[in-house]
Formats: C-alpha cells, structure tokens, sequence
DNA sequence: GCAAGGTC
C-alpha cells in the first residue's frame, strides 16, 4: 500500500519549493489553491514537493489575564490578522499529507525549519514515516544528495525549537499583561503594552543612551589652532600637543609659537595602504548603508529589498552571509548588468578581468548566500527608493569583484619649539573598487609634499577653547547594529522589533535621533524592577546555551521550560496581588520611578531619590547634579571660573543634557540659599 | 492583544 502513495515534501516557502524540484527534475507544476506544487519520480519513488510559508502554528491561549502557562499550537491564519494569506498554504498542505505514505521535513536546516515542517507533519501527517533532508544551500548537488541520504527526523532540534517558542511566549504575554494591567491600575484606560526577551533589553538600551545624553555636561579643553602654509596653499590644524593645556597654559604656547613664527619638518614617513573591496551585502549591511547613504530606515529597506526579491531582481535578502557560492556565474549576471545605465562601461572593465573571485566576509548562513541581482533585469523602470536599494547592492555586487584601492598616506612630523605636530596627507593612488561603489568611508582626501628639513610658516596662531559632546542618539539604524552585536534578534526580526517599540508608543524620533519616550521610561523601569532578567541581553546567552543542551540531549525541553515558569511564576503573582490590593498604588508607583506622593523631585514631580542641600531630586536630576559637581572641578582646575559662571556657561552650550540645564537652573535660582561657591 | 520567529 505505502509504495502506491507518494512522499510529501515540506518546503519552508514556495522558492524552495521550487528549488528543490527543480534540482530532482520533478517537472509535474500543478497549482493547488493557488499554491505551486510539483509532482515527478525521483529515484524511482513519486515525489510531491509544496511549501509552507514560514510558521503556519502559532501559540495560543484561551485563558485570559496572568500569570498564564497553558498555551497550544494553532493554525497561524486563525489567529494572526496579518497571516490570512497563510491559510491556502495551510489547506494545500493538510489535502496533500492525506495521501501521502512518507513526509520528509525539507524546510531549512535550523530549529525554526524544524519546528516548521514537524508541526505540519505532526498536525496533518505522521511522525512515525518522516524523514528529514538536510541541505546548507540550496544548490542542485546538495539537494540531490540531501535526499539520497535522508536522515531521521531531527527530534533534538525540534525540541530545542518548540522550546525557544515556549521561553519567548511565556515571558512575552506574561510581562505584557502585567504592564497592561499595571497601566490601567495607575494610569487608567486600556493600552496595548508589551515586553519581551528581544524588544526590552532593546528599550533599556536607548533608556540608558538618554539617561547618558541627557546628564552630560560637556568637559572643556584648550588647544592651539595653527595655520601654516604649505606649498602654495594654506593648512589649518589643531592640537594640544598631547598636553592637558590649562587655559593659562594655552595662552603662554601662543605667544611662544609667535613668537618662532615656523616649523620644522624632522620626519616623513610615507606608505601605500591598501583597502579591500568590501565583501558582497548581508542583511544588516545593507540596511546598515541604506540608512547610512539614503537614510532610508532598516524596516522600509527590508520591505524593499523583499519587494526587489520577488520581483527576481536580487537574491533572497533574509540573509547573514557575505559569501557568494563558487557555483554563481558571475560572467552571466555582468553581461546581463551591462545592458543596465549606469554600470556598462565599469563592467565591461570587470569583464576584462581573467578571473572573477568576490571579496568574502566572515558571516555565514547555511541558507542563503550574500545578496547579489541575479541578472534578471527590471522590465519597467523602478520607483525612487526601489533604485536606490537596487543600485547599492548592484554597486556593492560589483565592488566585490573590483580590485584594491590604493592610499597613498604621508605623514610629516613638524617641530616648533619643543613640541611635535603631526599632519597627514591622504591621496588615493588607485580607484579600484571605490570607482563603482562611491560609499566606501576612507576619510577626508587632502594631498601636499613636504621635505626633510623643510621650514614652515606659521601664519596665524590661535588659542581654541572647545567642549566635548555626548555620544550620539541612536538612530534605528545605528540601533539595529547594537542589537546585533549584542547577539539578539535574527536578520528577519531586528528592524520589525524597532518599529514595535515606536508603535507602543515607548520611542520617538527627535531631530537628533531616537529618544525615550515618558512611558517608554516606565516601561524600562518596571522591567529593571520586577523582571531583571528581562532587561538584559543575558537572557538570550541563556537561552541559547540551554537550547544548544537541549540539542545534545543534556538538557530537556521540559526541565527549561519549567524552570522559565518557576522564575516567573512568584512574581507575577506579588504583582498581581499588589495590582489587585487598594492601598498599593504607591509602592506600584515606585516601581515604575514615579512619584509616590511624599516624596518628589523639586523639578519634575518624578520619584525622588536623592537628597543634596535639602533639594530632593529625582534620578534622572539626581545624576545630573552628581555630574555637574564633577565637571565643576574639571573645569575649574584648567580656568578661572566661578560655579555661578559655570552654570551660566553650561546653559548655553548646546550639548549639555536636558537635565543637567534643568538642575542648572535651579541652583542660579537658588544662589541666594546656598553658598556654594566655597563649597565645591 | 500581548513575544519572537518564520515568510508574502
């Protein structure tokens, strides 16, 4: 009976699908509901491959309210409002495992391929007759081969998966109805909220990036600006010659340099540096330059980049790799690249090349090369964006294939009295690469000649106070990067995640980046209080390093979930007691960094928590009189200046933080109640 | 409705 059936093929999405058939010649296209299945022989045994389209399970309760730890696996289209078109996939799927006599799970090699195609074969098939291929591309030699030696089902794997879904869900929907229940009980009214194992450690990032922003007060320093000439033209330059210069300090070496009017050169130093062509894009590369370029924001380039996709313009995008497979015909796609405006001429230089070898990068992805066009070209013209993306990957395609660029570097040690300066001059010898992709950051270009002993005028000298500025606010851009050195997130999630926490209203976008909202403190705050876990990126690591046991057989899918419910589970419920208990909204208060009633800061209201002088201040206020004290000393060792001036001063510098300003203010309007100046 | 992860 089983050998009149056919093996059913589970693809993790229809181009694997369609990649997998092609590559065992089952040339049988049916379409089903309107989805592309094939159907053939392979190896003597009738084959039918469809895809899935990623999840088509989901995790879901009936229960209502928390602490929740029941939830079961769903049909994804049932409960996801986004996720209808999943549904035919679904119905095709569960029509086409009823005939067959043996599954084999083909989804992508990773736990989440796995946990895809088991809970397809476990809801409309059977375990018992499963198989699982196991491919790193989806190249025609793999595939062959993958399924001339199928594998057992990967049962460790899917365990480790179903359990990293389990973790994420019960911390997610817990701390997420808890937060909404602590707003409606101190704010009031109903506001969607959430929290989660990759979102939260996110936010607290940007709650620590404004809580540093916002208390800085600038440090100042002196330098000796100086203008020589050089050659025919004039070069302008700055230095505190490695000295800490107190202003004072600063004034005498002015007068000295005048006073010697030239310098010296005592040392050249020249060499050519080379700069590699950079490795074709990953994902976050290529979000990273899109925003960096186009300042066109990670989400919208991945929406874009998907678009491109499917239009067959450039590879699957949803990758990490920066390594192109040796199998790829480079000659093919440049010849079609050529036709395009723009790249003619510089490709037919490439083309010249005896071998065609791409730069690498160190990121791999047993899924998908680096993103490349395939040669297929637009058939009609794309819209702005759309170009933008698709002419950087093509520029950043082609550079991979370039040459080096070359750097000239010369660097002149002058001297002027006893000190030494050193100035650079930067000339590019060759293009290479940097020819088609303009972006490449190789500093400011600025070419002179100096010779040995050669004397230089000085023709101005200057003394310059400056003060330094914070680091700069994130931008998503610049935040997805810290997710992924931080390890959370995956290439597909990163950029959605951002744009969910400025939908939950915890972030917003200022003229100098993003910035912490007034809830999105809360929220920060409540996390680091009651969910310390949660606010970490530690959290991942462990989860991590217990999924990797679990795929060993060291650990159980169950002994790690348990142990997530037994953290969870006492805290959930001393905050559900203080939510349902009427005298706790205080302490419910102070949890979040709110005032408590008794206790507030004299310029926000906020909770206070420090005490100087007799003025109670809040944290945020608390740190940036902690700071402005320090800076006072700073400051006051390099020049004369009174704390009334000082303030004055950090008034009016544009970097000093919100709440450094604010305690500012308050101390000048304070002065007559407090005698510190002798104080400090 | 709430996560994070797939994919359209």
């Amino acid at each position: 009976m089983r050998d009149s059936g056919y093996v059913l093929v589970i693809a993790e999405k229809p181009r694997a699908a369609d990649k997998i058939a092609a590559a065992l010649n089952l040339s049988g296209k049916r379409v089903v509901n309107g989805v592309r299945v094939w159907e053939g022989f392979f190896e003597g045994r009738r084959f039918l491959v469809a895809p899935a389209v990623g999840h088509l399970f989901s995790l879901d309760t009936e229960e209502r309210g928390f602490p929740v730890f029941t939830y079961r696996w769903v049909p994804r289209w049932l409960v996801e409002r986004r996720s209808r078109h999943a549904r035919k996939y679904f119905e095709v799927l569960k029509s086409l495992a009823r005939g067959a006599s043996e599954y084999v799970n083909a989804c992508d090699y990773d736990i989440e391929g796995s946990v895809i195609g088991y809970l397809i074969i476990k809801h409309f098939g059977d375990l018992s007759r499963s198989r699982r291929a196991k491919f790193s591309s989806l190249t025609k030699e793999e595939l062959v081969s993958a399924f001339r030696n199928l594998q057992p089902l990967d049962l460790r794997m899917v365990e480790a998966g179903l359990c990293r879904h389990e973790v994420d869900w019960i911390w997610g929907i817990n701390v997420s109805r808890a937060l909404m229940s602590f707003y409606k009980k101190v704010f009031g009214g109903f506001k969607i909220l959430s929290a989660g194992r990759v979102q939260t450690p996110t936010l607290i990032e940007v709650f620590k990036k404004h809580v540093e922003r916002e208390c800085f007060v600038p440090e100042i320093k002196f330098s000796i600006s100086l203008k020589l000439r050089v050659g025919s033209e004039e070069l302008s330059i700055r230095s505190d010659f490695g000295k800490d210069l107190t202003e004072e300090e600063a004034n005498r070496l002015k007068l000295a340099i005048e006073r010697v009017g030239k310098a010296r050169v005592v040392d050249v130093k020249s060499r050519t540096e080379v700069l590699r062509p950079p490795p074709p894009f990953n994902l976050p590369d290529l979000q990273y330059e899109a925003y960096r370029v186009a300042k066109i924001s990670p989400a919208l380039t991945l929406s874009i980049a998907e678009s491109l996709y499917l239009d067959q313009l450039i590879s699957y995008p949803r990758t990490n790799s920066q390594k192109l497979p040796k199998t790829l015909n480079h000659r093919a796609i440049l010849r079609s690249l050529s036709n395009l405006e723009g790249y003619g001429e510089y490709v037919s230089e490439l083309l010249k090349k005896p071998s065609l070898a791409p730069a690498e990068g160190p990121r791999e992805d047993p899924a998908h090369p680096a993103i490349h066009p395939t040669g297929y070209l637009p058939r009609k013209p794309l819209k702005d964006r759309e170009r933008v993306v698709y002419d950087l990957i093509v520029r950043r395609y082609l550079a991979s294939l370039s040459d080096e660029a070359l750097l000239r570097i010369s660097t002149y040690v002058l001297r002027v009295l006893d000190l030494e300066l050193v100035i650079t001059s930067r000339e590019l010898l060759r293009g290479g690469w940097l020819k088609i992709y303009e972006y490449g950051e190789v500093g400011t270009l600025k070419k002179f000649s100096l010779r040995l002993g050669e004397e230089v005028p000085i023709l101005d000298v200057r003394v310059v106070k400056t003060f330094s500025k914070p680091s700069d606010a994130y931008t998503k851009s610049s935040l997805l990067k810290w997710m992924e050195r931080s390890g959370i997130g995956t290439e597909a999630t990163r950029a959605e995640i951002i744009e969910t926490l400025f939908k939950r209203g915890y972030l917003k976008q200022t003229t100098s980046g993003i910035d912490i909202t007034e809830l999105g403190s809360v929220v920060s705050t409540i996390s680091t209080n009651l969910f310390s876990e949660l606010s970490s990126v530690q959290l991942t690591r462990e989860v991590e390093e217990k999924l990797d046991k679990i795929i060993t057989g060291e650990l159980s899918r169950d002994e790690v979930v348990r142990e997530v419910a037994s953290v969870l589970k006492p805290r959930l419920i001393n905050i559900k007691k203080l939510l349902e208990s009427d005298e706790s909204v205080n302490e419910l208060r102070r949890l979040a960094g709110l005032n408590s009633g008794d206790a507030s800061c004299v310029i926000c209201q906020r909770l206070a928590e420090f005490s100087y002088e007799g003025l109670r201040l809040c944290r945020f206020h608390g740190i940036a009189y902690e700071r402005l004290r320090e800076a006072y000393e700073a400051w006051s060792k390099k020049t004369k200046i009174s704390f009334v001036e000082f303030l004055n001063k950090v008034l009016t510098l544009k970097s000093s933080g919100k709440y450094v300003k604010e305690v500012a203010e308050l101390l000048l309007s304070r002065r007559g109640c407090f005698d510190f100046h002798n104080r400090l």
